[in-house]
DNA sequence: CAAGCGATTGAGAATCATTCGCACTGGCTG
DNA sequence: CAGCCAGTGCGAATGATTCTCAATCGCTTG
């Protein structure tokens, strides 16, 4: 999942390996976490580089076509666009804490063979999943205590 | 999860228990499927109840807060919105077809543990998971192996 | 049962993220 | 280094969702 790798998939598939295409993967994997279209605009712009909106937009695009990158849900009513690098087999798995928002991203070999499973019995060939556990983180936990 | 039970929600909340809030909840459990918010407006028109676009947000919203109702991804890019009743423990699970876009809900208990013993591990309290699976059904993979 | 009060609704305007259209630019080929 | 076409930036268009506010409803009280 290397910026080379992106240019590989870019190569394979007839685009071009531009200024832009490659900031914003570098960047989104040196960010290491779930980030929204603004702050990766923000760090972006903040580099000196020079890039639109529009643009962000369809390189995300292109990622999440390539299995590079992925939309995640960070609360039950789904209302804020975040998007996650995905790691190796695609598998984003994320502890959510209901009250304050914090999130922990984590793989688990256990998920993966349960959800290979799950699709076997259904007679489906497993492409990929997302788990999303929502609970309540220990901070917040000892907060309510207090009230 | 009936509508009485709703009804309970809103006294509980001191929230009143309007026609439009009862048609909007019981046009979902009819359902008995994930939809959005076009076609339920759809169905409820067709049964001739009156409802404006923004009470059923309104109203989904609502049903969020309670936990009675949950947004969906049902792909990767998570580009559709997508909602779904919650069943017991407000757990959803989907396998999807990434190919024709298929959906079956699913229940399971392993999943619920698998979650109760991620959170634990992470101190943290559950309160509900919520898992996609993206996979091919075998229609759809007869399909390809045709082609 | 009528009046009164605050909660709720409907209609359309406003907002926000995302996509589109189009003229301009830049990467690559020969 | 010339030229083509994919890619970009800008601003306008779109589409989902939320907001605003006057009109209405559900419930409580007299």
């Amino acid at each position: 999942m290397s910026l080379e790798m992106f240019e590989n998939f870019l190569e394979e598939h007839c685009l071009k390996a531009t200024q832009q295409r490659r900031s914003v993967y570098a960047e989104i994997l040196a960010m290491n976490e779930h980030f929204d279209v603004d702050s990766l605009l923000l760090r972006l712009k903040q580099k000196g580089q020079s890039i639109s909106k529009a643009t962000i937009y369809r390189t995300l695009q292109l990622l999440m076509e390539f299995g590079l990158l992925r939309r995640v849900q960070l609360a039950p009513d789904g209302m804020d666009a975040v998007y996650a690098a995905c790691p190796e087999g695609c598998a984003i798995d994320n502890l959510v804490c209901t009250e304050c928002g914090r999130t922990l991203q984590f793989s688990k070999e256990s998920v993966c063979d349960l959800c290979e499973d799950i699709a076997l019995q259904h007679g489906f060939t497993l492409s990929s999943h997302c788990l999303n556990i929502f609970a309540i983180c220990p901070e917040c936990k000892n907060k309510q205590g207090d009230e």
